[in-house]
DNA sequence: CTACGATTGTTATGCTATTCACATTTTCCC
DNA sequence: GGGAAAATGTGAATAGCATAACAATCGTAG
C-alpha cells in the first residue's frame, strides 16, 4: 500500500520491535532474512509481519526475503529515527542517574541533552557529561536545545506537575516513569513503563 | 461471571492499572468512586472497567459505585499481589542497582531479595542491604528463597543466556530489561521494559 | 530452458475486543 | 414515601486485529 490512511497504532508498537531484531542480525552480519525467521526469533506470526510491513510500502522480494540492512534503513526512516533525537530527563535520582549513563539510547536514536531536578543540592552537579538544573530553567533550555521528548523520573506525586511543565515548554512526548496515569491535552503522547505493573501482570499466572 | 473460563491477557494487563488507581485513591482518602471516575483517570472508556471486571465477579453496587478498598483488596486478590513475592536481581550494573534500591515494589507486592553478577569485581559488593552473589550460586540461593520472578538487567548479548539458567533453576516469570526478544519454554512467562522502543513509537507522531 | 521450492503481498475469513444500550438497583432529596 | 438521578452488570452490535490461504514472483539446480 504505502498510503498512510492511519495506520493502527499497535503496528506501529511492533515496529521498534522489527526493528531491535534486525539490529543484531547486522551485527550477526545477516545479509537477508525472511518474514518467518524474524517471526520466530520474535514469537510472532510470519504472517503479521508481512502484513504490518504491507502498511508502508513493499520491502521484500519473493522467494529471497528482505535484505536486512535494507529493512533496516526503512523502518529507521519511518519511524523517523534516521537521526538523533535529544531528549530532557526530570529527576536526577538513582533512577534518573541510570537513564543519563545509559548507553544504548544514541545507537537506536536518541540522546538524553539536558537534565533537570527540583532538589536544590542537586542543582550544579555533573552526571554524566550533564550539569543538573534547577527546574525554572526548564522552558528556556529545552526550547534552546529543539529538545521535543522528556522522560520523568521523579515521585508519582510530582509527576503530573512535571508534565504540565513540560507540555508548557512546548514537549510532545513524553516517556513517564513514574507509577501514575497521566492526563494530557491532545497531541502530546505518553508511553508508560512501570516494573511493578509488569510484575503483577505476570503474577496472575503464578501458581501461589 | 466469575468463572476463570480463560480471561482474556489484554484484561489482566489492565488490572495492574487499575490497582495502581485505586492505590492514589486510597492514599486519598475517597471511600467510594465508579467505573466513570476511574475511567477519566486513566484514559479508558467505564463500559470497559465494568465489563473488565466482570470477569472476575460483582464488586460494585448499583446507584453507589465501588468501595475503593474494598475493590483494591479484591484485584490484589486476582492479581496474588496480596502476599509478597521475592524475586532476583541478575546484573548489577547501573541499571541492575537503581532497581535494587528502588523503594516502589515493597507497596505493589514484591520485594528484590537476591543479586547476582558475573564480573568476580563486585561479587561480595553490598547493594543497598544484599550482597552481589556470583552466577554459580544461583540456582541454589533461588531455590533456597523461594524465588519464583527475575529481573535481567544484563546486556543483550548476555540475555538468552541468563534466561535460559534463571528457567532451569525455576524461576518462570521473567522482567526484561535488555534489548531483546528472549525465547522461553511453554509455561515461562516475560515482560519487556524497552525505553528505546516506547520513544521509537512516539517519533512516528513526531513531526520532524 | 524449465520445473521446483521459497517467499512475498494481499484478499478473505474468523476471532477478539470494545462500545452501546438498557433493565435493574440504589441513594437521596423533596 | 415517591420520584429523579446515578450507577452497575450484561447481552447485542460494532469495530478492530490476526490468521489462513493463495496467486504471483524470484532464484536455482539440473
Amino acid at each position: 500500500m504505502g498510503t498512510r490512511a492511519s495506520i493502527p497504532d499497535i503496528v506501529i508498537g511492533r515496529l521498534p520491535i522489527y526493528l531491535r531484531a534486525l539490529g543484531r542480525m547486522i551485527q550477526e552480519e545477516r545479509e537477508y532474512t525472511s518474514s518467518h525467521e524474524l517471526g520466530e526469533r520474535l514469537g510472532i506470526s510470519s504472517a503479521q509481519i508481512r502484513k504490518d510491513l504491507s502498511h508502508f510500502g513493499e520491502f521484500g522480494k519473493q522467494g529471497t526475503g528482505y535484505n536486512v540492512q535494507y529493512l533496516y534503513e526503512q523502518i529507521r526512516h519511518i519511524l523517523k529515527v534516521d537521526h538523533e533525537w535529544p531528549m530532557a530527563v526530570v529527576g536526577v535520582g538513582d533512577l534518573g542517574r541510570a537513564i543519563a549513563h545509559y548507553r544504548g539510547f544514541q545507537a537506536r536514536g536518541f540522546r538524553v541533552a539536558a537534565l533537570f531536578d527540583a532538589d536544590p543540592k542537586l542543582l550544579g552537579e555533573r552526571v554524566g557529561n550533564l550539569t543538573v538544573l534547577p527546574m525554572d530553567q526548564l522552558a528556556a533550555e529545552t526550547q534552546r536545545l529543539g529538545i521535543r521528548i522528556a522522560m520523568i523520573a521523579v515521585p508519582a506525586a510530582e509527576a503530573q506537575a512535571v508534565a504540565d511543565r513540560l507540555i508548557e515548554a512546548g514537549v510532545t512526548a513524553l516517556l513517564n516513569y513514574a507509577p501514575i496515569s497521566l492526563a494530557v491535552p491532545e497531541g502530546v503522547h505518553v508511553q508508560y513503563i512501570d516494573p511493578a505493573a509488569h510484575l503483577q501482570h505476570m503474577t496472575f499466572y503464578l501458581t501461589p
